[in-house]
DNA sequence: TGTACATCAGTGAACGCGCGTTCACTGATGTAC
DNA sequence: TGTACATCAGTGAACGCGCGTTCACTGATGTAC
């Protein structure tokens, strides 16, 4: 079979996004190749058509999470008024909704102590998708002043992402409730 | 070779303890039997004398882990003034000493997300363990009723998890120092 | 317009490898007589 | 006291399995003539 010329880099986007959704749910080591492309109704035969090595799929799909992530957030930003923009994304982002789905959450929550293994060569790659990340979500944050938001920036989300990882490790949704409202509150109440 | 009666006991004991070193260090996915039994110096064909699956290890080493972890924060909550507790803790918890060593750190900060995804026989086992470190913990929360303290206990840990996780992304120790630096003063002022 | 050939995304068998697990074996010491 | 045997923590080869990767092949369509 013959395909549109378009055909390639769309199917190649389809399996970047798919892929980005299994990282998140099984991590990046836990995602195998073959469950990727099946995912994309491929097998795994055909994957070297499209990347040089699984790596290069993790890298791209890693990047995808952390810009669909960003993609969100930023809309829940924009959806509200401007000083209030910081807490609707907080509000998103420890929403029960967020939290018990691990597929479309923040790559960081789904992956932070595995994004600290990669081998030494990935290391700058992700270094970087974490400052592109922050620079999207700079705009929101709370305080006048530039050098006020980028203070901010660290621990808001060291406090979210803390939060939505402990409260998946609890079975009952009220309790992961109230982890995600207690974070909520603590930050609220900071700033 | 025959044995003394206790050097059994011992060596399991050695196990568990050099296995719970790995997984932070690797995962518990990524720590293989035969690497953690080669870490306390014996071959992978004896480890089924010790326990009957690699799960079994895995459990015992994460609850040491937990433990271990918890003793030295409830020995640097014991140093200091009664009121002054939750402080030293955190300061433990954050420091650049703690981050750079996660052999040694916290199990949530080095397995957090993969807690999350053990299959449903061991969730259970893992929760246990999480409500043991945060009982264990409680005693040296601030405030002054028991509900403040059981109030405080995970939004404080939330933001050490997510700051210690975060820190351990980026590559100078000035950096992670000012990520685990930013948390320390937003707990410090919340509470 | 019809025919032969090139293209190339996708297929599925096969590769070597490391994993968790199993098992026949080792050999120093304790026990039975 | 001396000898034969039992014990059992530890060894290392071997197992089946799933993984990432490779490769000969497929076959519908575009192109050359």
């Amino acid at each position: 079979m013959r395909y549109k010329p378009e055909h390639k880099a769309e199917v190649r986007e389809k399996i970047v996004k798919d892929a980005s959704r299994r990282i998140r749910t099984e991590g990046m080591t836990g995602a195998a190749v073959s469950a990727m492309m099946q995912d994309s109704g491929l097998t795994h035969g055909g994957f070297y058509k499209h990347f040089g090595s699984k790596d290069e799929l993790l890298m791209e799909s890693l990047s995808e999470a952390f810009d669909e992530m960003a993609g969100r957030l930023v809309e829940a930003g924009e959806r509200s008024k401007p000083d209030a923009a910081w807490k609707a994304i907080v509000k998103t982002y420890l929403s029960l909704e967020t939290c018990d789905h691990v597929g479309y959450g923040c790559p960081l929550t789904a992956l932070a102590p595995e994004l600290t293994r990669v081998d030494k060569a990935m290391k700058p790659r992700v270094f970087e998708e974490l400052k592109k990340y922050r620079q999207r979500m700079l705009p929101f944050m709370p305080g006048r002043r530039t050098a006020d938001k980028e203070r901010a920036f660290f621990p808001i989300f060291s406090t979210m992402v803390g939060a939505v990882e402990i409260a998946r490790m609890l079975p009952e949704p009220a309790m992961r409730e109230k982890v995600l409202g207690s974070a909520r509150e603590l930050l609220f109440q900071s700033y």
